[in-house]
DNA sequence: ATCATTAATGCAACTAATTTGCATTAATAA
DNA sequence: TTATTAATGCAAATTAGTTGCATTAATGAT
């Protein structure tokens, strides 16, 4: 839970709304030189239980933060996310998944990651 | 590649044969004690690169490793994995996913984590 | 079968990502 | 403006996975 307002959550929470990719930790740390990598894994680990951001594991295994746009109270992630392999960027699409279940089954949350290659580096 | 036919490789492959969900590394490790951590990750590399395996990350950051059955020569994951909430089983389900890409960009691979209850749970 | 080659193994040590403990600092409410 | 206690920074621990290297053992040739 978010209690006190200090800077360092200023100055994370800013990086997000800057920034319109997926985040790591570590590229969190390297730009904010001033603040503990263990201060920045807490804050990440605040916002995540306040629903100000979420989380997506890469296939690739690493963790990537994205600030909510549309997540808003209900936490189900109907978006996916989208890693370019030239640019290696990574976006939160936020279109439908349309996923065919086995019968019986029922889900509580999806978690689709897809590489390929972006609009941009399409054109080139 | 896959060289010489040791009994640890027998051993790991008559696991993923007997087993129909997805193992973790640590589940290996623990059901084959006399093989050390070591060789069971050079093994389950050596599978993956001879196509044996494939592996996918959990939502919550841990590996999986599913024998392939469908996967065939062509390695483009098009089916999903599904975690069941209550029993913890992991399976690799052979549904083809529907997804809306925006336009401009293509896929490469695709990774699709579910979670949510199996039929077995949800029978009770 | 037995030997030579070299792939595969085991151990120790390393790396990277993340967490925990604890003493100190600083935001907030009184 | 002070007291409370959340948040921080540092060091150390933890977990997952990798690397180096000497030793062992699978395999192909004799």
């Amino acid at each position: 839970m978010l209690k006190r307002n200090t800077k360092s959550k200023q100055a994370v929470l800013e990086l997000f709304i800057s920034h319109q990719y997926g985040i790591k930790p570590d590229e969190l740390i390297a730009q904010l030189p001033d603040f503990d990598k263990v201060t920045i894994y807490r804050i990440l680990n605040s916002f995540l239980e306040d629903g100000i951001i979420h989380k997506a594991v890469s296939d690739d295994g690493s963790s990537y933060y994205f600030i909510c746009k549309s997540c808003k109270e209900v936490h189900y992630h109907s978006h996916y996310h989208f890693k370019c392999s030239k640019c290696q960027k990574v976006e939160c699409i936020e279109k439908e998944i349309e996923i065919i279940i086995p019968q019986n089954y029922s889900i509580e949350n999806t978690n689709l990651w897809i590489t390929g290659i972006c609009e941009k580096c399409n054109k080139h």
